[in-house]
DNA sequence: ATCCGGCGCACTGTCGACAGTCGTCAACCA
DNA sequence: TGGTTGACGACTGTCGACAGTGCGCCGGAT
């Protein structure tokens, strides 16, 4: 028998699938912000025990997609206008350092290259969802290439608000997350000109937290 | 009966209060790095249920308190060297951005008073836990004084972890947290010289990794 | 008509028990 | 002697059940 005749096994937990069927089941707009989120009726969808989904619940929770209500409930959470403003300036914080480190490093090039090919996976004519995803996978990359592991989970904890906001507030037609939105961050990157890199990131994301910030309800 | 005599009753739930207990037995060094944090036995230790202590785990692990190692069994978490810079360096891409939006603020005054009042409690010959404690409430100060509630969210989360390195890489002699190394931010921000103050923060940031990233060893 | 107490309902909080899995170690076989 | 197998112990994963707690409804007293 050929050592490759078997694929490795999925040992995942029902934890970490219950969590990733909840988080999809939230940012595919699958449950609308303000919808309460019972162990229960959670546990009898996903046919598993209370304390399973409870944990995964907990999880979202620190994860900043649910807040809790009244007694402990659970809610899908929004963002304030307000809310999406600071969420995006913090990102552009993350980012700025992300780019300062990836022209600081010395595999500069490699990076940018590598950049610019991801530029080729955002295309103008996908449908909405794929546009959010090759976006984000993006600017995640970027983070990446820094190489600074904290910076990348400090970025990914705030993902999945990020997410809530351009759920929320998309105006689907703008060309947000177009490609020649993103071409100036990866030239400059090429240039090696920091401030400009910088800067450029900085609009960006003034630009998209104005963008996103239209349509938001209050909780 | 006045309605003074009768203070608020405690409604935290055991899930929190294990959460706190754990905490703090963690960053007050009574488990070392690399220490097996058994379900059962904290249960015992804390006369609650498994289930209990299980959730308040999960929560220092998403902390960065607690790592998963072999079966999904919790252990102590440690920063390598190179962890704590990076972990540094992101908390100066925040503190930088609290910086810059407080200074450009309404309230600058105001804040800049309340900077200095807490600097104040950086008394330079407390024991070690209450300098670190105060050092940490200072920073977490000037992020609320931002008024970016993302951004104070964003510290708190690398609150833990930070902890984690100053705890295990603290040479308690060296003046590293002492009131003179910070009294150029708030000078910076009375000023209100944003580009002094930024790099005051960095200069402060980076002093602090190298200080920190000597005694660690890797998991 | 209004207020009050009681009652049931729908939740979450907490617990104890069972099952599955891995590391260890000793016995066993070529 | 070296490698393999089986039993054992110590964990975590998962579950179902019980208990406590607000909330809304309803009937009765004023």
């Amino acid at each position: 028998m050929s050592i490759e005749s078997l694929s490795a096994l999925d040992r995942s937990t029902l934890r970490e699938r219950s969590l990733e069927a909840l988080r999809s089941a939230i940012l595919s707009g699958r449950y609308r912000p303000g919808d309460h989120l019972g162990e229960v009726e959670l546990a009898g969808s996903l046919g598993v025990s209370r304390g399973t989904v409870r944990e995964a619940l907990r999880h979202l929770q620190q994860e900043g997609l649910v807040t809790a209500g009244n007694r402990g409930m659970l809610r899908v959470n929004s963002l304030t206008p307000t809310e999406v403003h600071e969420l995006f300036r913090v990102r552009a914080a993350l980012e700025g350092l992300a780019v300062r480190e990836v022209l600081a490093s010395p595999r500069r090039e490699a990076a940018a290259g590598t950049l610019r090919t991801a530029l080729e996976r955002l295309s103008d004519d996908a449908e909405p969802a794929a546009r959010m995803d090759a976006d984000l996978a993006f600017h995640l990359l970027l983070c990446q290439l820094s190489g600074n592991s904290m910076l990348v989970e400090a970025w990914q904890r705030l993902e999945g608000r990020m997410r809530v906001a351009i759920l929320n507030g998309a105006n689907w037609q703008a060309p947000m997350m177009a490609r020649d939105r993103h071409a100036p961050i990866v030239e400059a990157i090429e240039r090696g000109d920091v401030d400009a890199a910088v800067q450029v990131v900085d609009e960006h994301m003034t630009a998209a937290a104005e963008h996103f910030a239209e349509a938001s309800e209050s909780a």
